[in-house]
DNA sequence: GTCTATACCACGATAGAC
DNA sequence: GTCTATCGTGGTATAGAC
């Protein structure tokens, strides 16, 4: 029998995702686990199964590969958004914050490093690559303001409190949770609901 | 005239601090900055006025220099606990919590760089330093923790929420802050009412 | 697409003069 | 208490074979 022409016998899809993909799954686990200016290329590499030099044919720098991480990052949280608006535009605005907030941390915890690597090397960027990926960043939390703006129209949300402001609180609990969440010993969904009952009702007994 | 015995016209009190906690001070803005890892002593020491050399006159090594530093913004954060407590202990739930958020708020936005460069630092800082200071933070949280639970026994505080994650989400929330809040754009007693009221009663209309 | 070999540099840290 | 000088290590990145 001869090989099928359209899937020559070759060691690609049988073990695990290709070079490229590998050096960047391995690489946002690390800088999410030690951080971007801790982890070495060398250590990226070894954890992709190849040597240092190689990572150089996928990406021009470390920089650069950085850069895709966090692009990537924000790729997964602006679905997670629109996958939650489709399913809940019609609804009351509890509902809808409800499963925008699982969304969100549904991003951090449940698929893959990369939106979790965004959040926690964000800070710390090199100036080169934050001011990249500023237009991205802003145009999720655009997202948010839009959607919080349409519930103080329709006066699901107080309007008192300034939409920015209490986006901003929400990320900042929300996202601070890489700190101490762990997914294997609590369940999301309660925590999201946690999340969300305090800050729809506040914690005043 | 003699120079007085007890003063020697020497340049020590004269302009800034003496070195050891110029280097203290310095460092601390830098890492707060740009991250530990990213941080030289080289330019630890520029910025202190001397050499990269004499700073282990002062410190033992780099990480030393940084457990110092995570030491002293512990200390920020319980003193500032410490005087909330005493200004509003007999005072209502509300009026508690607002100086204690107002309180740590402070610790990071106006006493210095210590608490905000803990803050920022723990999470990829070396685990030998992680470590030795955790039982700092631990006693924080516990102070914390001993709070909410004085309030919900008061029933001031609703008894459903857990008051572990509702202090998590309390700290994720003002600790977040670092990465956007201005001290010299907006006023921090509008922030931290904004965060109490938040907090206390949520944003529902 | 991955390898070996290596250039080049910045880092943390030490030793000893002053 | 600060300096100069330097050591050794490990970092990013490149060149060229395979």
């Amino acid at each position: 029998m001869a090989t099928p022409a359209a899937s020559p016998a070759l060691p690609t899809a049988a073990d695990g995702p290709e070079g490229r993909q590998r050096v960047l799954d391995e690489a946002a686990a690390l800088f999410l686990a030690r951080g971007y200016a801790e982890t070495s290329l060398r250590g990226i590499a070894a954890a992709a199964g190849m040597k240092a030099g190689s990572v150089y044919y996928h990406f021009a720098s470390k920089e650069a590969l950085l850069e895709a991480i966090l692009r990537r990052g924000m790729e997964v949280m602006v679905q997670a958004f629109d996958d939650a608006e489709s399913a809940t535009r019609d609804r009351d605005g509890r509902t809808r914050i409800a499963a925008h907030v699982r969304a969100h941390l549904a991003a951090l915890f449940e698929h893959g490093p990369y939106t979790a690597a965004h959040v926690t090397t964000f800070r710390t960027a090199p100036p080169a690559v934050r001011d990249a990926i500023v237009p991205e960043r802003d145009a999720y939390e655009a997202m948010w303001t839009r959607l919080l703006g349409e519930l103080v129209t329709k006066s699901e949300i107080d309007g008192d409190t300034p939409i920015g402001l209490s986006r901003l609180i929400l990320f900042g609990a929300m996202n601070s949770s890489l700190e101490w969440f762990d997914p294997g010993r609590g369940s999301l969904d309660d925590f999201a609901e946690t999340v969300t009952r305090q800050l729809w009702k506040g914690i005043a007994g």
